[in-house]
DNA sequence: ACAAACTCTTGACTTGATCCAGTATTATGT
DNA sequence: ACATAATACTGGATCAAGTCAAGAGTTTGT
């Protein structure tokens, strides 16, 4: 059922050791850039390219398989956690990234108070601050 | 008062012809990019180094005199309205920006569920959609 | 007008991500 | 199991946004 094999198959995505490996590292790290995720696919199956690892990742975001976050200046992050609608705390100084649920519910979470004629789809809150470790550090 | 040069006077920043254009083309048209900035600002003066640009830009924003907004997969914005803690609206389809109200208040205008031990300094929230002009189109 | 402090220009460089062409793998029909 | 078509992966080039650093040029305070 959550087999990951089985979830592509689901999605009509053909199973390569390259994206089982993506979904294995996505799962294992939550919030890892995708250069983290490299890293840890090869470790896993020994190497694979750069262009496959955003080739998964990217097609994998676009099925609703995983969730990518791309927090001001600096690489997007991945993340297993998808539709629940959370959102995130960042660390300014060293840039830990939390999760926090959504206080209100379901997507869009926020009604703007004058949509301008637009249709919204996603609220998209990130709280920027500072970690409890880089506190006691300061 | 609102003079571009006594403005820099008041925040002791040295007055040159690059950051008094800079100010008047992110007046001018506001939710631009550094480099339409830097076109804006050519039309004006004649010339400007793209580093020009950055350095006035980061240094405008350093002070509180403009905003910086970094919009995901795509480059930084900046504008002129500055201390009132609006939010943005982005359309998905053409990349148009619109300002929209907060509508609780001061920064951060949203407490988290769970604020995981961080010092939260600041609540950025960008509504994603479509536009009303892609809404025709479609 | 002078010196000190600061800014601007230029060009190389970095990072994150995408494009492309050729090769290899996976899935499908027999 | 095998041939074939569809799809994915690789390696290298390329791109966009932004940063770095050194020397030339301005601005400011006296
Ligand atoms: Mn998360
Ligand atoms: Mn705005
Ligand atoms: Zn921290
Ligand atoms: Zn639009």
């Amino acid at each position: 059922m959550t087999d990951p094999a089985d979830l592509l198959r689901k999605h009509g995505l053909p199973i390569t050791a390259q994206r089982l490996g993506v979904l294995r590292a996505v799962a294992a790290r939550p919030h890892a850039t995708a250069d983290a995720i490299a890293e840890d696919v090869r470790s896993g199956i020994g190497s694979i390219s750069r262009q496959a690892v955003y080739n998964a990742l990217g097609m994998l975001a676009g099925k609703g398989l995983i969730r990518r976050i791309q927090p001001s200046g600096s690489a997007a992050l991945y993340e297993d956690r998808v539709g629940d609608n959370h959102h995130h705390l960042i660390c300014r100084t060293c840039g830990t990234t939390a999760d926090v649920d959504c206080a209100v519910g379901k997507a869009p979470c926020l009604s703007a108070s004058n949509n301008a004629g637009f249709r919204i789809d996603e609220a998209e809150v990130i709280y920027w601050g500072t970690c409890p470790d880089c506190l006691t550090k300061a």
